[in-house]
RNA sequence: GCCCGGGUGGCGAAAUCGGCAGACGCAACGGACUUAAAAUCCGUUUUUCCGCAAGGAGAGUGCGGGUUCAAUUCCCGCCCCGGGCACCA
């Protein structure tokens, strides 16, 4: 046959519009005898097109989906569009169209692009977040929350940015800033704000962990575990003279005969009872600290004249209030340790507050009050601290915390980091919160024949103050439904992180109109067997996604723990060594790139670029040089298809036997790529490797060689490049899709060398060279690099003192 | 400050279990084809020194030590880059 020029654009455009008429062709099916294989990519927010970083995610997800067809799986491989959030809403007010509109829009738009890179999504399941059919069901999570306790409303300080006009869970404050405006400090203010008891399962998170152990990176393991942060100690009631108890949280009530002061947060209840001029300067504390970014603040704080009497020590010590004690964590008040807490240390010494150690190191002398420069934060034996004076550390919070509980002031406790999840918005794009207010009956969930509680289409939107749906009488004044009178619907609107954490269930029964979905689909393809995205969700969207399946389990709704077995966080696409970001107008416009260079060339450069955990840059070059490669293949397949003739072999048979040798190494490489560590970069080097070969090679191949090299290399594209390999496919006269082939085996025995080159070293340094069987033992390989000429001359007088040799590696020869 | 990654040619990278450092690709250079160019095909390409040459000798994976016949790989101590957390009592 004659070869083909490779024109990407002709066969890419022909197979996309023969597949546009084949919509089963990435079904998953309902009922099948063969293995289930959920794989999953991050969903997008409809931004408005696709980008490189995008391709890159769902070229790994695919290239994997489509090899475990290869390998007779019933995949499900589903996509959809995280469609709530703020862009929407700032567009609506930059371009006076609705969010619906813009985001139905970007919908489509981005449609067109998936299809265009021919990614296998099964689109009879897609999921969109913002239509009525899904959120319904966040609402009727909720309301199931509601009715278990969790999901419960307080006022609380919050986290406000003046820019986006709204609250921002605790998730959402980078550096003390708002995570959409670098640079905007976030201010404190208090309102009625719904919560996730997210605390509820804070111990289970934890533990849980251990069932992610190997099939999750390490290092998302390791911020989810800071992030639930769990801490051992004790709390403490410390009798205020005038007030009251204040109770602290402490991780070292073993030093407890050390502390000379009490500190509260700025945010204390104990502050209320403070003079104004105090309660003015604890609130500019926390206006402070809200504005404030990272690194060290400045630790300040003030004597309020109140004395707390120590339960163990009788003593009576200040109370100060602190800005760096934090109102969130613990009792918001601790009691000051200076000689064994740095941070303690710096306060005590900057407001003159005594410092008293009474903790020595088993091996050395009590540090000196006068000399410390620090505070010493070991663990020793205890000293100056009554009838505990010489127990270890260990030995005396044991028996001190069980003093407190017998005595009553206090207990052991176990305090977390994570907080409860702020869901919350004053936002119109999101899912409404299903309760009314009534004047009479309070807080009254709306009833579930009720919902979905709609979004009303038609609305103002201008970016500021209250919900814009408080604007919308239609939508606030409804008749309680406990007692028919007059009421207030709820104006918030939900987190979208609500949406993102339980629509992988949806996809497995994405038009069920009467429940969340079917539990028996659930049990069939729960859990996901391979989650891939961006390790920016690492904590946030993970840690949600774990709390709703655990909720959805104790619900009764599922039956798994855990909704991911294995992830996969793939690295950033970088453009010119920098982040793409739009204000840089680097962005790589993924549509444009299927255009010059095409979807395939565009996917493999996506994976061979770097490997796929790691950073890649996206360069043009680069991607020319692939599609240089799927150039060479397509004019060797086209021009080799069908020749010599059958049965010929030319030359001696040597190159039959280089090609197929490379061949099913190639396959062995790819195969082990694949179920290992998906290092697809090196599995793409493979292929090139044995294209060059054939190259060489080309004239003296066989025919069943030939066909077989063809064949298979057809099918090692195949999860990479699926345009090419289909169209390959059907230059070799075959039909029907080439990813539901079986994914051929390799054979050992024709991957196999027959004669290897032996590197010879001589102290360590390479010296000769030789040519051995393959297979060769440890003796015989000695033996043939001791007759070696020049291994001879190099030894020739010296003492042998030790032969190292390896089969199939090398030969050290140790002389003297 | 603490916790993770990472540091290898001009560039992206490879070396999967301690065994030939630099596979594969980009860029560059040379050759073939062509009136010419593009495309394509075939080569060269870590570096220093010796040699007209074939070839030979040395150095080299951020830095300094160590273990080993042998270290990009393991151990100890640093430096730099990226990310996460950051008063968590």
């Amino acid at each position: 046959m004659p070869e083909k020029t490779y024109d990407h654009t002709r066969i890419e455009l022909k197979w996309h519009e023969r597949w546009g008429n084949e919509p089963a062709l990435y079904k998953a099916e309902e009922d099948s005898s063969k293995p289930k294989y959920y794989v999953l990519e991050m969903l997008p927010y409809p931004s408005g097109a696709l980008h490189i970083g995008h391709i890159r995610n769902y070229s790994i997800g695919d290239a994997l989906a489509r090899y475990m067809w290869m390998r007779g799986y019933n995949v499900l491989h589903p996509m959809g569009w995280d469609a709530f959030g703020l862009p929407a809403e700032n567009a609506a007010i930059a371009n006076k169209r609705p969010p619906r509109e813009w985001t139905l829009n970007n919908i489509e738009k981005m449609k067109l692009t998936h299809r265009r890179f021919a990614f296998s999504y099964d689109w009879d399941r897609e999921v969109t977040t913002c239509e009525p059919e899904y959120y319904r069901w966040n609402q009727w999570f909720f309301l199931r929350m509601l009715e278990k306790g969790l999901a419960y409303r307080k006022q609380a300080l919050v986290n406000w940015c003046n820019l986006c006009a709204t609250v921002l869970a605790n998730e959402q404050v980078v550096d003390g800033c708002c995570w959409r405006h670098e640079g905007t400090p976030v201010e404190q203010r208090a309102l009625d704000q719904w919560f996730l008891r997210t605390t509820a399962y804070a111990d289970e998170l934890l533990q849980d962990i251990k069932l992610l152990e190997g099939s999750w990176p390490e290092r998302v393991l390791t911020m989810q575990r800071n992030w639930i942060g769990r801490s051992e100690g004790a709390e403490v009631d410390f009798q205020i003279e005038g007030y009251g108890p204040v109770r602290v949280f402490t991780t070292r009530i073993d030093t407890i005969y050390g502390a000379t002061c009490m500190i509260v947060a700025p945010g204390h209840e104990l502050v209320s009872h403070l003079s104004p001029e105090q309660q003015a300067e604890a609130k500019r504390m926390i206006d402070a600290a809200a504005s404030q970014g990272p690194g060290d603040v400045e630790k300040e704080g003030f004597d309020t004249g109140f004395k707390a009497v120590n339960p163990f020590s009788g003593e009576r010590i200040p109370v100060w209030v602190g800005n760096f004690v934090l109102m969130g964590y613990g009792t918001g008040a601790i009691m000051a340790v200076p000689a064994h807490d740095q941070r303690d240390f710096e306060f005590c010494r900057k407001y003159g507050i005594p410092v008293r150690p009474v903790i020595r190191p088993v091996d050395g002398p009590i540090p000196d009050v006068d000399t410390m420069k620090e505070a010493s934060g070991d663990y020793g034996i205890v000293e100056n601290s009554g009838p505990y004076s010489g127990m270890t550390s260990e030995e005396a919070r044991r028996e001190m915390t069980a003093r407190a509980e017998r005595e009553g002031f206090g207990k052991a406790a176990v305090t977390f980091r994570i907080k409860d999840w702020g869901v919350s918005r004053q936002r119109y794009w999101g899912t409404p919160i299903p309760v009314i207010h009534c004047p009479t009956c309070g807080v009254v969930p709306v009833p579930d024949d009720q919902l979905p509680v709609v979004l009303p289409r038609h609305i103002q939107i201008t970016g500021k103050g209250r919900s814009p749906l408080d604007e919308v009488p239609e939508f606030v004044n409804v008749a309680c439904p406990k007692c028919g009178e007059p009421a207030r619907r709820e104006t918030d609107t939900m987190d979208t992180f609500v949406d993102s954490s339980w629509y992988f269930y949806r996809y497995c029964d994405a038009k069920n109109s009467v429940a969340p979905f079917d539990r028996k689909k659930i049990d069939y393809w729960f859990p996901i067997d391979q989650y891939i995205g961006g390790v920016e969700h690492a904590i946030l969207h993970l840690i949600y996604s774990r709390f709703w399946t655990k909720m959805m389990r104790d619900l009764g709704l599922i039956t798994n723990a855990e909704p991911v077995r294995k992830l996969f966080t793939q690295g950033m696409v970088l453009a010119g060594g920098v982040k793409m970001s739009k204000s840089k107008g680097n962005v790589v416009d993924a549509a444009g790139v299927a255009e010059t260079h095409g979807a395939d060339t565009a996917r493999l450069f996506a994976l061979f670029a770097a490997p796929p955990e790691r950073d890649m840059d996206w360069t043009e070059a680069g991607a020319e040089g692939i599609h240089r490669f799927l150039g060479r293949v397509y004019r060797f397949v086209t021009r080799n298809v069908g020749q010599p003739e059958p049965g010929k072999t030319p030359g001696d048979g040597s190159a039959d036997s280089r090609v197929l040798r490379k061949l099913h190494q190639v396959l062995r490489r790819v195969t082990q790529d694949f179920d290992s560590r998906w290092h697809f970069n090196t599995s793409i080097a493979a292929m090139m490797e044995l294209v060059n070969q054939a190259y060489l090679d080309e004239s003296n191949i066989s025919a069943a060689a030939m066909s077989q090299l063809i064949e298979v290399l057809t099918f090692l594209l195949a999860p990479f490049a699926p345009y090419l390999a289909q169209e390959l496919w059907e230059e070799q006269g075959k039909t029907g899709p080439v990813f539901k082939q079986p994914w051929p085996a390799y054979d050992e025995d024709l991957a196999r060398e027959t004669e290897i080159e032996i590197p010879v070293q001589i102290n360590g340094k390479i010296r000769s060279r030789i040519s051995v069987p393959a297979g060769l033992e440890k003796a015989a390989l000695e033996a043939a690099a001791l007759a070696d000429e020049k291994v001879q001359a190099l030894i020739e007088g010296k003492q042998i003192v030790k032969v190292i040799a390896v089969p199939e590696k090398l030969i050290n020869i140790v002389i003297r």
